[in-house]
DNA sequence: CGCGATTTGTGCACCTCTTCACAAGCGCCT
DNA sequence: AGGCGCTTGTGAAGAGGTGCACAAATCGCG
């Protein structure tokens, strides 16, 4: 990954990236500018403005303009920005210019689905092997790639070089799944388990619940539900229910 | 991610359950606090401390306590809060009291784990019907639901009334989907596919996007990677890492 | 019956993120 | 060459979220 150093970078120049300490919010964004932009880039948009690509990602423009300007200004004013040199720029920032290595532990219903998700590769994420406790899986064969005990974890890990963790376990045996991850050296955890992973400093964990993204929802809808049964008037009382205190 | 309007709302006095206006990161969290909550109760506990039940649920304690005064005080000062008081409060406030239905649209990869999840289920949410563009699927039957054409939407919507809508199709065929669901009033959608929807003012949409969270992974990882890869100090900076969203 | 241990609820200060608004920069057209 | 319109990059203001620290409230015990 060639690199170059950002101006105004603070940080002592490392021999690699300089790393502009990204706002974790802006990171957050990124992949999703990245589709936008791959998509811009498929339909042939050379250059695109900050108005059009926040456009794409479904973000504020000036939002968009302070990410990007983060990670050093890529543009030409009166112009917008190059597709395809922002589209390298943000790969390289996000760490995707080598091919992740990915073990998906847990091969149950969901994690099936992700075994066979072509979305994971055609981002430049490999899964590279599929574990899982239960022998009576042990063996299976999945879209090319075996089912493994999760014993062999150790094993996998270095033959594969693995560098993120997907759990797709029941709660209960998530925990003990990641500390083996953690024992081998993964820091990176994706968790589709539900349930609250303790790991050491160091390691990143973050969690995805289907459940709980429904469960948002339904308060949005129970509240506007609430809403329209009111018509118009309402406001006669205002204020007060203060229920605490 | 999700629009939405704010009215502003003045506070009405609702029939039923007050409307408190609850800031949306707290709103964010109180699945996870229910989820915490459950497994408390299943293990006989019927008192928690704040203290407590930040620990299972991740979070800082005062954080959840100032989260759980939004919604009214149901804590008791030196003894905590009674697991299944709250347990009501918080599924009455996220209106799961009712079981909501859901309509699932795509049942390729995802959509065929989806519709054996049974993490839904045991939450309050129905999948209440399966749908699929592709004549090919049409009649599949998955855990015991038998997949109907999309086209079909009207009718199913008001048979079950349908009060979710989630999309796990490809991204071409996401905005098509989404226009669909509208049109026959659903108001929530939870949206898998790798794009951005746009929908009327008034209709919420949350979007998953699972290689989303790989890439952020990949960033600290990359981070990560290049820090260690820095002479002499090291070891003194370390890096922790609060799970985002 | 009062005291101390415990735990909630919250005011406050800090910090991050968002959004506006505009100057600076760039290309194009005349 | 010069001006004009368009777009970026950013300072500053505002909104929202977080965590500390402490007063208020409650229970149990001597």
């Amino acid at each position: 990954m060639s690199q170059h150093r950002h101006p105004g970078a603070p940080g002592r120049a490392g021999a690699v990236p300089a790393l502009p300490d990204l706002p974790e919010a802006t990171v957050a964004r990124l992949p999703e500018y990245l589709r936008a932009l791959h998509a811009l880039a498929d339909t042939g948009h050379e250059t695109v403005s900050s108005e059009g690509l926040a456009n794409a990602a479904g973000v504020n423009s000036a939002k968009l303009r302070k990410d990007l300007s983060h990670l050093g200004s890529y543009g030409t004013r009166g112009v917008g920005y190059d597709v395809t040199l922002l589209i390298d720029q943000i790969e390289s920032v996000l760490g995707l210019t080598q091919c992740r290595s990915v073990a998906l532990v847990g091969v149950g219903n969901l994690g099936h689905a992700l075994a066979g998700y072509d979305g994971f590769a055609s981002r430049g994420f490999r899964i590279a092997a599929l574990l899982d406790a239960d022998p009576s899986r042990v063996g299976e064969e999945i879209n090319g790639l075996v089912v493994r005990h999760v014993d062999e974890l150790p094993r996998v890990a270095v033959e594969e070089s693995i560098s993120i963790g997907v759990i797709a376990t029941p709660a209960p045996a998530a925990q003990a799944v990641a500390d083996q991850l953690v024992a081998v050296g993964v820091t990176s955890i994706l968790n589709f388990a539900p349930c609250v992973l303790s790991v050491p400093e160091g390691v990143d964990v973050r969690k995805v619940d289907l459940a709980i993204e429904l469960q948002i929802l339904s308060f949005h809808e129970h509240r506007k539900a609430s809403l329209t049964a009111l018509p118009g008037g309402l406001a006669a009382t205002e204020t007060q229910e203060a229920i605490g205190t």
